[in-house]
DNA sequence: CTGAAAGCGCTTACAG
DNA sequence: CTGAAAGCGCTTACAG
């Protein structure tokens, strides 16, 4: 494809090979006179390095796997952005993998690895102990650096960058009780991400230590299906506040409410998490945690630098701070 | 990273390294005694080939360059969930290169041929002719096969999927003018999107068929700096109805329009582009045009599939179906 | 049908 | 500071 190899730069720059290599590798060990010269022949030619040669040769491949499940979720489109800003900034390239089905996991990360990649981002955060067991096992077991993009688990010594969602669960919840709200629903999905099961933690503790009672109901989400669940949901109880694994469900929750009459937030406080620009949008406008995805992204990224370049790192679990985005709705 | 090799197999098994190769890439030419007694050798050692020596020996890499502009954009995401989808069908994998800046184009051009990828989808939307130019430029010169994935643009002769927007926008302003609608405005994008020029066109022309006024009027996508002009636009005019370039814009505007009074549809009817998963949780529901944004991302990489293997291609500018979702607003 | 050998375009000790 | 040479892990004519 690329014609101008090493060699063509060498030969009009009257230098080996191996200076040419220098000067793009190791241009302090190269005298500046013939440095210049070189870069000046580099420049004409337009000669970029072989990405591909170069990895053989030097076993590094200056390329990120990011490991995705779902790419259609908004979210992951925002973290991904982050994660390419920062990847260009350190001159890596970034492959994309996506584990459709759970049965792929040991193959794609065979994948993964014949890629060559020098580190992998992980980004797939359904809940499965025993699979993340798998990922982390086999990616050990080539010595590759790994973090956990927004992925919680109980591997404590995986780098990990995310927000502390049982917090920020915990501290929406008790906002809620605070504004006099006694019959709280906590409504997550019922496809497993280890995120959710976090919120719901916070949740949990909020409301035992206000000696309420929990109440969580888990949707898919779908809107076609959540609507009569709302609905019953909203009929049978006296609830006075709910809270969402996700806008999406809980703008959805809020337009049933709304349509049964509900007062909001009088009648009953809504509050979802992430703060998408849809969240802006919907009337009355929704209250939520507000989730730093673009940051998420962008700091795990950085973290993977450090890890591939075996800097010192102070921290391995970075928790970013998360807020209460108050509008309507609460 | 990966220790097994081919020599390991090659060795176990008692054969030559081309031969192991040869089973991998052309099982038909060695024995089948000898082919099963390698598969059952690279089967107990986990061997995958080294993909970044293979793509240097072979001069193929099977990976595609994935280029996009903003990766947080909603739609991008999906569309590259339906190139990971048939990428992983295909074998293929992908790397992603974002454009941030207009003046970083022909330096990642450099970085995509550089990689040594075997093909190229470019979803960079941004209308800017001369900048597309130098990119069907540069991959031509390196015969990179490139599709354009719902991108516009006057290069007839490159391989494009995506929708007929100019179509789209035409019947959904029809569809207006047939309910009686006369003061219809086109809101679209401060930012210059090639799609969005279509969509301008389309609208051009279904009001100047039915002689009334066109309409235009850009925001940036920024919610707060829309209510201003949103409300201006809805204050002075005797508008009936609005096209806007994308769903949030749409929604954005339909709550300025409810929060002032009018009617939907009555008064106003709003519809936008994309049919996102918000379409349907504003109130009221959104009518908007459906586009198949993960099918454009499917077809398009399907497509650099036969390209790249020259196969023979029927179709090389693909027009997939779009529809009018009718819900409330219209 | 199989193996020996050259080569893909680089990097990197090793000499000098 | 620079060059000759080996090697990264494969593929692919070329013989046989």
């Amino acid at each position: 494809m690329n014609n101008i190899t090493i060699y063509d730069v060498a030969s009009r720059a009257k230098v080996s090979l191996a200076t040419v290599s220098r000067v793009l590798n190791n241009p302090e060990k190269v005298k500046e006179e013939t440095r210049i010269r070189v870069l000046n022949v580099i420049d004409q030619l337009g000669y970029r390095p072989n990405a591909i040669a170069r990895g053989l040769a030097s076993r590094k491949t200056t390329t990120v796997g990011v490991i995705v499940s779902d790419m259609t979720r908004a979210s992951i489109a925002e973290t991904l952005g982050g994660i390419c800003d920062i990847a260009k900034k350190y001159k890596y390239a970034i492959k994309l993998f996506s584990i459709m089905r759970v049965e792929d996991v040991e193959d794609t990360l065979k994948d993964v690895i014949a890629e060559q990649v020098d580190g992998v981002l992980y980004l797939n955060d359904e809940l499965e102990e025993e699979n993340l067991k798998k990922v982390v096992e086999n990616l050990k077991s080539v010595r590759m650096p790994i973090v956990f993009c927004n992925v919680v688990s109980d591997f404590s010594n995986i780098p990990t960058v995310g927000i502390n969602y049982e917090l920020a669960a915990y501290e929406l919840t008790k906002k809620m009780i605070e504004k006099g709200k006694k019959n709280i629903y906590f409504i997550s999905t019922t496809r497993k991400y280890s995120v959710n099961d976090k919120k719901e933690q916070g949740y949990l503790r909020a409301i035992s230590e206000a000696n309420l009672e929990p109440k969580i109901e888990r949707t898919t989400g779908d809107t076609e299906i959540n609507q009569p669940l709302f609905r019953y949901i909203l009929d049978n109880n006296k609830i006075d506040g709910a809270i969402a694994a996700r806008d999406s469900i809980a703008v959805s929750f809020l337009n049933v409410a709304r349509f049964m009459g509900k007062r909001i937030p009088e009648d009953l406080a809504v509050a979802g998490f992430q703060n998408t620009r849809y969240a802006k949008l919907s009337r009355p406008m929704l209250s939520c945690i507000h989730l730093p995805v673009y940051d998420i992204g962008a700091v795990s990224m950085r973290l993977l630098t450090k890890l591939m370049n075996d800097e010192e790192t102070v921290e391995l679990n970075i928790m970013l701070p998360h807020a209460i985005v108050e509008r309507e709705t609460l």
